[in-house]
DNA sequence: TAAAAATACTCCATAGGTATTTTAT
DNA sequence: ATAAAATACCTATGGAGTATTTTTA
């Protein structure tokens, strides 16, 4: 009867998301009935159903998941049309949210965070650290703006901006310190430990190890990359490292630290977002900001 | 401070395709003043001025024709919701915005809108003839739905579907009935009445003619094919007609028709729509319905 | 000074809250 | 029987109208 709201819109993919019409209603701060009322105006303006309501869950109708394809682009594009404002600003001012995977998180960050806030004093910085999948669901949803991770991610929607190459270093307990270092095909039949999966730095470690159908034998694996310098202290086994965690991570494990010969396994950092963000200016200005002030 | 709302980017775009408050609120069909606070509430939530306001005109600011750009698809996708949801139902129904050009209107829209809603009775049509240029424009500012026209258009946000061929008759005094039919380059030296600038069927006469930096020897225009029909009853030259205009046009006047020797100048007869319309799939239908019943 | 936009105010439609009922497993 | 959505009803916000003032070329 009546016309679609961004409102409506709004509830609607939340609905969706969560599959459930009271979570939702919590997620956009509002009560229960509100959002029903809401999905129902939508549906009664629509003249069709978008939700199969059954007693414990609800799912999308066929109508209704045609539909949530084509309104997830267009609440992006309105997002972007606040950011198409805050981009006329001089300077970078307001809300940034930043994603970060967990292999970087607690390394580069600190400093990073303190740079950008120094560069840009409007700022107000807000930090996610999770794996890159989940990261990159989150730009594409809108719910970051940017996000630091190890490249290349290869999404179309998303612009890469490499910052720089990062080697990684080999971690023995202190007893093995006078063996030769392994060159990737030996490590692969040593004891290696591994984060759990998910991580990509994970499968960046793996692929040193040349190509391998399964993990390599007899691995086990950590769930953080402490965890895994303390269990090369015990003796477990070896692992890889990113030379960046180097200093924090092994100062207080009694470790030995090598570095390969070249070719050196080594991963890419970079930045990524949003190639429709009106904000990709800024951004880059981040980029910048990152090479000249924080760069290892 | 608040949420952008649908609303306020409809508002924003009638009043920045009016460059006038006052002829905007009209358009939306509400008051003058409920337009300029939605546009104030608008510039305040984006912290952007949108328009430089003169005495006389608004101008769209820097920022603001930036946003236009941003809001002009967002407005169109947000159109197609209604579609999807129309589309979604068996058959077609609603309302469909038909555009037609002048050269094709009155000879063959008659018997297509009898057909068509002859085998739609849920369909509302609405017409508007106009030149080519400005069907166009109307089917991106999705002020039409679907357009006849000749093809090709190449616009690539349109999709074209070429119906049939159609071929071009020369039309000349009776007294010059037994004089030999002259090819293009003859007829370039022939008095040659043409519709005004603007109708692409001028051009599709013209190109006949060959290359031809200007309009050819002392052409003389008239504004549809009727005044030329009447032009070339009086004497005054000959002229090119579509085959479809022939048995109307020429039932009270005096003139000769003669089919030129292949190969014929002829034209292409299409509809064209918006690529990301969901009705794409109803549209198609028009078009195999037109081949069926409408076809010459 | 005249055309056009902004402001002041009033009113009503509607979004959202609370309490409750209905529905489906 | 229970979790979840729908409905009923009430309130308050804000969108839109009319009348008027302010702005600017």
């Amino acid at each position: 009867m009546e016309n679609i709201t961004i409102k409506q819109l709004r509830y609607f993919e939340a609905v969706s998301a969560q599959g459930h019409f009271g979570r939702a209603a919590e997620i956009c701060s509002i009560s229960q009935p509100a959002i029903s009322v809401q999905i129902k105006e939508l549906e009664q303006t629509l003249g069709q159903k978008l939700f199969e309501r059954h007693a414990r869950h609800i799912r999308l109708t066929a109508f209704g998941s045609v539909f949530s394809e084509r309104v997830q682009p267009i609440l992006r594009a309105i997002d972007d049309l606040s950011d198409l404002a805050r981009a006329a600003n001089p300077g970078l001012v307001g809300k940034l949210r930043l994603g970060v995977i967990p292999t970087v998180g607690p390394y580069l960050l600190p400093k990073f965070v303190t740079d950008l806030t120094a560069a840009f004093p409007g700022l107000d910085v807000r930090m996610r650290e999770t794996q890159t999948e989940k990261l990159i669901a989150d730009l594409l949803a809108g719910e970051l703006d940017i996000a630091l991770v190890a490249l290349p991610i290869s999404e179309p929607a998303l612009a890469e901006v490499p910052l720089f190459e990062e080697p990684f270093v080999l971690l023995r307990a202190v007893g093995d310190a006078h063996k030769p270092v392994p060159n990737g095909e030996t490590l692969r039949k040593m004891r290696l430990l591994l984060l759990e999966e998910g991580h990509c730095f994970r499968d960046q470690a793996l692929s040193f190890c040349g190509p391998s159908p399964n993990a390599p034998h007899e691995s086990m694996e950590g769930s953080s990359l402490s965890t895994l310098v303390q269990m090369v202290a015990s003796g477990l086994g070896v692992t890889l490292l990113p030379e960046m965690a180097v200093r924090l991570e092994t100062r207080s494990a009694d470790v030995s630290v090598a570095r390969f010969p070249t070719p050196e396994p080594t991963r890419q950092i970079g930045l990524i977002w949003r190639k429709t963000t009106p904000m990709a200016a800024q951004f880059q200005q981040i980029a910048e900001l990152f090479r000249t002030t924080t760069a290892v």
